[in-house]
DNA sequence: ATTTGACCTTACAGTGACTGTAACCCTTAC
DNA sequence: GTAAGGGTTACAGTCACTGTAAGGTCAAAT
């Protein structure tokens, strides 16, 4: 399988693909006569787990650590689960302060009228003294 | 008034202030007889909105885009309402995002004994062919 | 047989919004 | 005089890719 074919598979990019091979995220891949990468069930497997950790929002390097977790027979849970529930409390963090900017946007839009005129809450409230 | 005092006023640090002033989002500041760059209130007022600006999500860019707005006596507040509501929008994307992942989250860490076992239903969830 | 187009390769630059580091100059206090 | 703590510039690093360039390979159509 060649990389166009595995990253429609894995819902990844070729690039990022490439791009995660060359930070050792996953072991390089075999190459075939022709020099290209190729793919097989076993190499899919690492992709879609680094993909479905990036998605949950991991970082790289995290996703990373996972993986090796995920293939280490000696591992205990506890160490997989305090790194999810570490980011867990920053994807908590992180909804919070987008929760308040977003009710301080509404806020502000709903005041402003939208129209022709030069008036605006919002810019007021940018500049404004009174926040 | 200096860079230090300026940047604990604003509540931005020197380097983020030097940055914008070499990315023009502000007026190059005038400099004293040593070339300290100097701040006096209207300097600090621009200053305030982009970190304002920058507080509520607005990229850069963006809050460039507002603060030339804000200085624009013929601006229509239609313009600011827009990319606000095109914000706010975004931010809203942004935390139903969150949202499914944290659900997905915590509904895995709920799963995990976090012990000493090797046994995990986050990693399960990572690598398992039933998502 | 050739050409076209879609794929593959590497290498390097760019993104956004800073932050870190190095090397140097200036000011103030002791 | 010297040491600490400012200031200056310039350049590299962060994160996780994405874009671009320049070229090699492959399969199918002409």
């Amino acid at each position: 399988m060649n990389i166009a074919e595995a990253a429609k598979y894995t819902g990844l990019s070729s690039k990022t693909i490439r791009y995660y091979e060359q930070e050792k995220i996953i072991p390089p891949a075999k190459r075939g006569d022709n020099g290209y990468r190729q793919y097989d069930a076993d190499q899919l497997a690492l992709l879609v787990f680094i993909k479905r950790a990036r998605d949950l929002g991991f970082s790289l390097s995290d996703s990373h650590e996972l993986l090796l977790l995920s293939l280490d027979p000696e591992r205990s849970s506890a160490v997989v689960k305090q790194k999810a529930v570490q980011h867990l409390n920053k994807v908590n963090d992180q909804i919070m302060q987008l929760q308040k900017m977003r009710d301080i946007l509404e806020g502000v839009v709903g005041l402003c009228s939208g129209d022709s005129r030069a008036e605006c809450p919002i810019l007021d409230k940018l500049s404004g003294a009174s926040q």
